[in-house]
This record gives C-alpha cells, sequence and structure tokens, in this order.
DNA sequence: ACATACGTGTAGCGATCACTACAAGAAAGA
DNA sequence: TCTTTCTTGTAGTGATCGCTACACGTATGT
C-alpha cells in the first residue's frame, strides 16, 4: 500500500519551474503565452496543467521559486541584519547587484511581471502589489523597532521612511530594466542610503 | 478645388484620444484590447484604424496627448524653473498629486503602460524606455547646469542624482497604482528633496 | 505475466485577439 | 439632381489565446 502505480513524472519539477521562472521573469504574467512556457520547460501542455494546475497557479509558483532563489537575498537580510538602517542599507546595495545583474532578466520579478494588466487577471496584480506593500510594512516595523531602541530620531516617520526606500527600489527595479548597469543603481542606492543616514 | 467631398468625421478627435488615454492608462498598451478602446470611444474598429493607423500607432498618439494633458506638468516644470534643484523638488511635489489623484488612474503611463510585454511588441516597450531615459537624462542636463554655475559642490556626479530622482518618481509611480494617497507619495517626495539638498 | 494506474503526446476545443472587406449612407461639388 | 468622395456599421478574417479529451505508452504492484 505504500508506492503508486503509474508511468511517474518524466521531466524535473524545479529545472521546469527555474525554466518558467526566467520567461515570467522577462516577459511579465500577461506577456507569457502558454507555448512560450512548453518551449521553454521542454514539456506539452497537458504535462503543465497535470503538474502546476493552470497558467496562474504555475505563475504564483513561480513567484514563490523567485522569492525562495533569485529573491532571497531579500529575506535573508531581513533575518540577519540586527538593525533597520543597517537592512535597509543592505537591501539597498544587494538589490543593486541583483536587479542589473547580466546573467538575469533586469529587475525584480515582483515589481515587474504584474504592473498592467487585463481587467478579467486584475487580481493578479493585486496580489504581487500586496506582497510589495507587506515588504514595505515589514521594513517599516524594523524601523519602528530602531526608534523604540533609540537608534533613530523618537519622531521618525517610519512608515515614510519605509515607502521612501521601497519607491526607490521599485525605481531602481524598473531602471535596471531600461538599461542601467549595477554602477548605476549602487550610485542611486547611495543616496537613498545617505538621505536616511544608514 | 479647395474643399474635399464625402462624409465627414462623425466623431471628435480628442474626446476619442482622452477616452482611448484612460483606458490604455489603466490597464496598459497589451492589457487593452480593441474591444474595450472601441467601446469606451464610442465608435467603431474601422473608424478607429481609418483616424489612428493602427492600435500601436493609437498608442503613441495616446501617450503624445498624455504627455501634452495630464502629464504636461513635467514639460511646464521643465520650462519654468531657473535652477536644477527647484525643478527637481518641484517635480517630486507635483509629481505627488497627479500620481495618486482619485479622478484619474494611478501612476504615470508612460513609466507603467508597457514594463512587461510579449517579446513582438518589445519595441513598443523599448520606445517608453527611450523617452524614460530622456527625461533622465535631461533632469542631469539640468542639474550639471546648476554645478557650473556652483549652486551645487563641483563634484557632484549630476546623472547620479538625476537617476536617482527619476527612481523615486518611478516608485512613486507604482505605489500610487499600489494603493498609496497622495499623502504617502508627499512623505516620499521631501525624503529625496532633503537627500539632495533641494 | 497480468492488471492497474499514471503521465504523455497529439490534436483540437471555444473564445478572443488585432484587423479588414464590403456595402450602405451621408455630405460636398457640379 | 446627379456624381463623387469619404466615413460608417455589419460581419467576418486568420491567428493565437488558455486549456483539455482521449488514446497511447510506460511504469509499478501482485
Amino acid at each position: 500500500m505504500s508506492g503508486k502505480a503509474g508511468q511517474g513524472r518524466k521531466f524535473d519539477l524545479d529545472e521546469a519551474l527555474e525554466a518558467a521562472t526566467l520567461v515570467f521573469w522577462d516577459h511579465g504574467y500577461e506577456g507569457t503565452s502558454l507555448a512560450e512556457l512548453t518551449q521553454a520547460m521542454g514539456i506539452n501542455p497537458p504535462s503543465l496543467y497535470k503538474a502546476f494546475g493552470s497558467k496562474e497557479e504555475l505563475f504564483f509558483s513561480v513567484v514563490d521559486h523567485y522569492n525562495a532563489t533569485h529573491g532571497n537575498f531579500m529575506a535573508i537580510a531581513f533575518a540577519e541584519e540586527t538593525t533597520g538602517l543597517t537592512l535597509m542599507r543592505r537591501l539597498l546595495l544587494e538589490a543593486a547587484e541583483h536587479y542589473a545583474s547580466t546573467t538575469y532578466p533586469g529587475g525584480c520579478l515582483v515589481i515587474s511581471a504584474a504592473v498592467t494588466v487585463t481587467a478579467t487577471n486584475r487580481h493578479v496584480a493585486n496580489r504581487l502589489a500586496k506582497m510589495r506593500n507587506d515588504n514595505i510594512n515589514a521594513m517599516a516595523e524594523a524601523l519602528t523597532r530602531d526608534r523604540d531602541a533609540g537608534h533613530i530620531p523618537p519622531d521618525t516617520d517610519t512608515k515614510a521612511m519605509a515607502a521612501f526606500i521601497g519607491a526607490t527600489l521599485q525605481g531602481m527595479s524598473q531602471q535596471a530594466r531600461d538599461g542601467a548597469t549595477q554602477d548605476d543603481l549602487k550610485r542611486i542606492a547611495h543616496y537613498a542610503i545617505t538621505a536616511i543616514g544608514a
């Protein structure tokens, strides 16, 4: 009663997920067709649907995969940095390297993959927007802990400061897609770092 | 030999262009279908193609219309402000008002309408990217004039400063689409203003 | 060896995409 | 009035969209 009968999957789930990630990262959610996905993943539509459910479910599996791999520098920084200011500094500088990497699509998948969408797919864009806002809120909380600990002035608007850093990161992502180099982004990052005294 | 025979156009070009602008602004280039456009414009496909050529040509007519109307606060600020720093300050504060206006779609059409696109429409995204980069270069030139006039330190990296303001504006545009209010954006703007000493 | 269970490839589903052929209708010139 | 010239609405074009029915093949369990 332990094992299951049947043919068993013929392709590697993680490899297929990574291939789909690169396509979605480059062309966005609606800009990527199933034909493109199946070709990049090396499988046919029925295999894709069997393994991932639908284009939308595959996309959010891709988002999870992205957050756990290419985008995990964010979560690692959140876990390792002990103060809000050093966290902001590290996020900005590491984003500059990742967003303008020459071996992967430019920018951040969560920031760019579903900015404008068809009316029927608005909920997909909304879900990514919530992830962006959640990230800003997490930055604000880290800065609030700094404030409570006396590391930054007690009248600091930590929500506004986090939104400012978030805006800078989002702008860096777009400029990476627009052709900016890692050096270009680092110079932007340093302006933001100086602005908040980090 | 002066006048021309024929029926003459039955709809107003500018009204149709404005209606198309609101749809493209909201859903982006590829997220907007011809059915949506014709319904919003109150005309049928043949009239649209007769007047504007194609979906792509209509879109760039819309971009021109946008720059001449909703987005003209940028060109006006460029023309009226006498120093680079006051120009940056004005762009940031006015963008905060425009991007989070409650009577129009959020953000800036040039920034958000074609971030990720199908492979066949990459040239559309590239054209908007060039407009964004041209805008940053124009900001850099204004700041370089400031530097040459001695208003800002002689070792100022004006290109980097302009890229930083451009990134802030682009981030503000996305956060407006993500639900930020005019107040939220103004607080972001003030961080950037303080950062460059404007 | 046999039966069972699963994934896979082929081939095509209805819906929607951007776009257009065509004829009817309406205004201007003679 | 009659002809010319232009725009308009109807109705569709081929192509592509996301998705799936179904038979085949291949593996496992007994």
